[in-house]
RNA sequence: GCGCCCUUCGUCUAUCGGUUAGGACCCCAGAUUUUCAAUCUGGUAAGAGGGGUUCGACUCCCCUAGGGCGUGCCA
């Protein structure tokens, strides 16, 4: 490829189900390739399997790529509407002499392929070199690739090298099949020549198609674009990702409560590295990308790691955003939020933010505010409230009602104070105290749980616990 | 079976012939401490095995083992 030709990739899924997070990290990997040279990011969507492509599948592709912040240049390209130029080529080739015309199905390619291994060779049909004659044109029939028989084929790869193919070991791929309908292949090729892509990037999974398409772009006389294959990403027992491992849809992560820059942060450590930089801004991976840089061997997913990655995005997020996610979880687990809880989880989620993994655990962490009173107190709960401890907490009670400072600071002194005037440390009464406000869920520091709850809500608290002895 | 690819701490990775093999996550210890966390400090932990090449190999070559992918009229 010429230097001087700008980049353009692209990603091509195929709509046949969810989106898979392997997928997402080869978009993510070609977004970041084409932002860094300046180029463009195309979309392709591969829906010329009618059996198992659908409309819904297509919209998840679309959800996912907005989700994950990789946004497509241009127009989305969906490749079974591209048929007829499919068509056109194979037909070239056809007429090239490049390709032929096959009979065989059923049993007959069975015993044919199982003969050509026997020989130690790829498939070759024996109408390779039979003339069709008339009647067996009406006949259906596919359309095969008329490999080359002897030789190398050399496919330069930017992450694994130059990896050397005997061409007996390329089957003559269909090209057509005998229902007119292209093949993936074929319809590759043809497509990222018509788009201009000049670096195909994707899973490891390709390297051997690789040679078979670079055999058809050589057919064509076309340049071949770079391709770089990146290893596929595994799950945390090193088999191949898939849905026993917990999560593999990019949907699922979002469900877990991820978010999409920790996603993008963490996809892009995996399988890349820039040195030691381990926590980057999108405009630093785009910077920093080079596809050269791309490890060769599989990476396993690493829940650790994302939760780490996840809390640091957490930290970083506004506040806002952080609620209306907040919000979407309880709507999901049927206890949509009213406008007085949501405003109650703005004002907590900068007291908890610094102590959750995912937006799940936030929403857990605010769950303290909710509670409705009376809170009926645990009997671990109950064990703390001892006479003495229950004697003081009346007196703290009394000082926070008469104190004018409800402020998250103005409590910390006060608390402070009241246990340097007591001359105890807070292990004797914060306990109870934190039992008493929250039933029993985590909370953050005692002086925010107090504040955020708020003066009304927290005396309240109290009184139901402590006004049988006040 | 055949073809191709891969192999550094448990995990993600740095190293691109000469380093006490570095960083991050996890884990452990200490500090802090009002729950759970968070935070800070410190620590444990690695070149799959065997041959070469070289003054010198994690790094280059070969073999073996293990893992992955492909071997479709799926993509």
């Amino acid at each position: 490829m010429s230097d001087s030709k700008p980049v353009v990739t692209r990603i091509a899924p195929s709509p046949t189900g969810s989106m898979h997070i392997g997928t997402a990290r080869t978009a993510l990997f070609n977004y970041l390739y084409a932002k860094h040279c300046g180029g463009q990011f195309l979309l392709r969507i591969e829906d010329t399997d009618r059996e198992r492509s659908t409309e819904a599948s297509v919209q998840v592709i679309f959800d996912g790529l907005a989700w994950l912040g990789l946004p497509f240049d241009g127009e989305v390209v969906f490749q079974f509407a591209r048929a007829e130029r499919h068509r056109e080529v194979v037909l070239a080739l056809l007429d090239a002499g490049k390709a032929y015309r096959c009979w065989l199905s059923g049993d007959a390619l069975t015993d044919a392929r199982d003969k050509a291994k026997a020989a130690g060779h790829a498939l070759r049909s024996p109408w390779r070199d039979r003339e069709p004659r008339p009647e067996d044109l009406a006949k259906p029939h596919a359309i095969r690739f008329r490999g080359p028989l002897n030789g190398d084929t050399v496919v330069r790869d930017l992450v694994q090298g130059d990896v050397t193919f005997r061409n007996r070991d390329l089957d003559d791929l269909v090209l057509l099949r005998s229902d007119g309908v292209p093949t993936y292949n074929l319809a590759v090729v043809v497509d990222d020549h018509d788009m201009g892509v000049t670096h195909i990037i994707r899973g490891d999974d390709h390297l051997n198609n690789a040679a078979r398409q670079t055999l058809i772009y050589q057919a064509m006389g076309w340049d071949a674009p770079d391709f770089a294959h990146i290893p596929l990403i595994h799950g945390d027992d090193g088999a191949k990702l898939s849905k026993r491992h917990g999560a593999t849809a990019v949907t699922d992560f979002a469900t877990l409560g991820y978010l999409p820059e920790a996603m993008r942060n963490y996809l892009a450590r995996l399988g890349w590295s820039h040195g030691d930089a381990e926590l980057f801004s999108d405009a630093d991976a785009i910077a920093w990308f080079d596809i050269a840089n791309a490890n060769k061997g599989a990476a396993r997913l690493d829940w650790d790691k994302l939760n780490h990655v996840n809390a640091h995005y957490i930290r970083l997020a506004d506040d806002s955003r952080l609620t209306d996610l907040v919000a979407d979880v309880f709507a999901a687990r049927g206890e949509p939020l009213d406008d007085a809880r949501r405003a109650q989880a703005l004002r907590t989620i900068p007291l908890v933010k610094e102590r959750a993994k995912t937006i799940l655990e936030l929403a857990d962490q605010l769950v303290f505010v909710f509670q409705a009173r009376p809170i009926v107190l645990s009997e671990k709960a109950l064990g703390l409230l001892t006479d003495e401890t229950r004697a003081r907490l009346v007196r703290l009670s009394d000082q926070l009602a008469a104190t004018n400072d409800w402020s998250a600071e103005g409590l910390d002194s006060l608390l402070k104070a009241f246990a340097e005037a007591e001359s105890v440390g807070f292990g004797k009464f914060g306990p109870a105290l934190r039992a008493i406000l929250t039933g029993g869920s985590a909370s953050p520091d005692l002086h925010r749980t107090l504040a955020s709850l708020g003066r009304d809500e927290a005396m309240a608290r109290l009184n139901d616990a402590l006004s049988p002895f006040a």
